[in-house]
DNA sequence: ACCAAATTATGTCAAGTGTCAAAAAATCGG
DNA sequence: CCGATTTTTTGACACTTGACATAATTTGGT
């Protein structure tokens, strides 16, 4: 009843924050539950998480769940809170590796990205939360978090590349990779079609990214729209 | 009880196929039933489109939903058709008018598509639709076609701007411009945070593209990935 | 081995779900 | 306005869901 990792990457599935006193097999349990929920979210999507079937895939009663969290909404927060903790250091780590140009390392972050959203996990839950997202504030908030991080890299990498450009420009640049990238998932996502180009979707992504970074002059795309 | 657009966009909200035989009423009842269905998935997402609040939505009892549908599953059914089939003609328009350059009409496609994205019902109920695909053969079928519609539109007019591409290459173009348009649904979609930057991002996507088929030089995606 | 605390199981509740059959009402051509 | 056809309502069904109280079991230090 080992829990086998749903996906093979450098981001973790889930980080959970531990809890304190109680047994070890109150942590343990926890984590089971978290776990389970997650491998019914992506195996079989938001409509089939129930409390029964969490218990259920984690050999548990439904009635235990309780115990651990007072609600459904609860158990299913701090799910949400474990799943977008996990990219907390992924990106930072590539951004400041000292000894490699900022086009290598936007390379290796573009790549980065475009492989998390080819594992099972990724591929599958964050579109659940993207649709969710609409209607829950909570859900909005914390998705939000992991993709504010995920642009603050990219601006990094974008202000090295090219000094001049000014803030509120690097800013779109860095939104319209990061929306770029995300779009990705539909399409060359796990067990998508397209999957097998997504080495090539990698470097053409770059190659496009690159260009625009460097070709851009200040002022740029304000000038575009007219303003 | 007159029928609110959702959206003020060139792509319809529905395309409903009339049914045959019957009164007046009963094709009023099902296209009232359709777009109630819709509403409530744009409103209140996939987990509140329960036949009773669709029949509450549009003045009815849940019973007689069984009436017009034998399934609550083939009432989802014909709203998907529905809804894809209103993007049968809204690409080919653009991409055949003769008098516009082929630069020109490759603007004016992708400012239809991004346009499309920040209205209501798109921005709301494609991300439900991405999250149901995922576990559900016929929704995966229904938008894969919608998608396909958009690339070979956009295949087309990179055909024209750089004839010196091959086919393959091509298609990899094509789905990297349709996907890092989608991707921006949830970045700057109905209500989201970067929605008013929309006309720059369709300025920058436009520079982007037209760069990346205008440069690139036959058999160079495949040498990039060391094929 | 004992025992207080922590964990789990059991059973029940009200509310909501999709489906269906049969009665009631509305429609529209003759 | 008759009357066959179409549309709508009503009421019930078997089932699932989240929540909860309570009993049974397990844990780990003494």
């Amino acid at each position: 009843m080992g829990v086998v990792p749903l996906t093979e990457s450098v981001v973790p599935d889930l980080k959970i924050t531990p809890r304190e006193g109680g047994y070890a097999r109150g942590q343990e349990g926890l984590e089971q539950i978290l776990y389970a929920a997650l491998t019914i979210l992506v195996e079989q999507g938001s409509k089939a998480l129930t409390l029964r079937r969490i218990a259920s895939e984690c050999g548990m009663k439904a009635g235990n769940l309780a115990y651990y969290f007072k609600s459904k909404e609860e158990l299913l927060r701090e799910l949400l809170n474990a799943l977008i903790s996990a990219y907390e250091e992924a990106f930072d780590a590539i951004v400041h590796e000292p000894t490699e140009s900022a086009d290598t390392r936007l390379e290796k972050l573009i790549i980065l990205i475009l492989d998390d959203i080819t594992t099972k996990k990724t591929s599958r839950v964050f579109p659940e939360l993207w649709a969710l997202s609409n209607h829950d504030p909570f859900v909005q908030e914390r998705v939000n978090e992991r993709y504010q991080r995920a642009r603050v890299a990219l601006n990094e990498l974008v202000a090295e590349i090219n000094p001049a450009l000014p803030v509120d420009e690097r800013e779109i640049v860095a939104l319209f990779m990061s929306a770029s990238m995300e779009g990705m998932t539909m399409f060359a996502g796990y067990e998508k079609p397209w999957r097998r180009q997504m080495p090539a979707i990698e470097q053409l992504a770059f190659r496009s990214f690159l260009h625009i970074i460097k070709s851009l002059k200040p002022g740029e795309i304000n000038a575009l729209v007219g303003d």
